[in-house]
DNA sequence: AAGGATTTGTGCGTATGTATA
DNA sequence: CTATACATACGCACAAATCCT
């Protein structure tokens, strides 16, 4: 289950502004992907804002819908002052 | 209870989104309403844009544009990166 | 204890795109 | 074509929490 297909597929790594989907829900799904495929691990941070506005070259706007599609998710937990880390699977709400 | 019942109030506090006037212009009647109640105070900072928007179910357009007719009115003053206040009364343009 | 750097939280300023009436 | 309304996207500024020196 979770996304689908346990075969191959083409995930994408780079954020196409020119995309039918939005910047920030491309950049939530490359996230998403990262942390399902263990590139991010759980209780770990993820990059900073500031860091994924360098990498991705986008606004802090977009990055913080991104990941507040993700913390909706309760794929990550935001804290002030820290950053945003991984949950681990059994992370009850 | 609810909203006051249906006194003889010409005050809206309600948005109609299919009413005769456009929805900013109704925002920002019924906001200066609540500033010459005395609802929202002098020196004191109005809700802001993303509350008015999710308490008034509208969008972020709307929401300025209603701010700005009540800042051309001189009713509020907008700080960027600390809020829009209610001006005092004697306040000079 | 104090100060600075980092990071998330909040809020306004502006521009553009899309859809609808 | 214009006005209204929402969504997306970037920028700038300040606050609050945390961390490090």
């Amino acid at each position: 289950m979770g996304h689908g297909g346990g075969h191959l597929r083409s995930v994408a790594v780079t954020i196409d502004h020119d995309g039918a989907l939005p910047v920030y829900k491309q950049l939530a799904n490359l996230l998403r992907g990262q942390i399902e495929r263990g590139e991010l691990r759980p209780n770990r941070p993820i990059p900073a804002e500031s860091r994924l506005m360098q990498i991705h070259e986008v606004g802090r706007d977009t990055v913080r819908k991104a990941i507040a599609i993700l913390r909706e998710e309760g794929l990550v937990i935001a804290i002030q002052g820290r950053g945003t880390f991984v949950k681990p699977k059994d992370e009850a709400e």
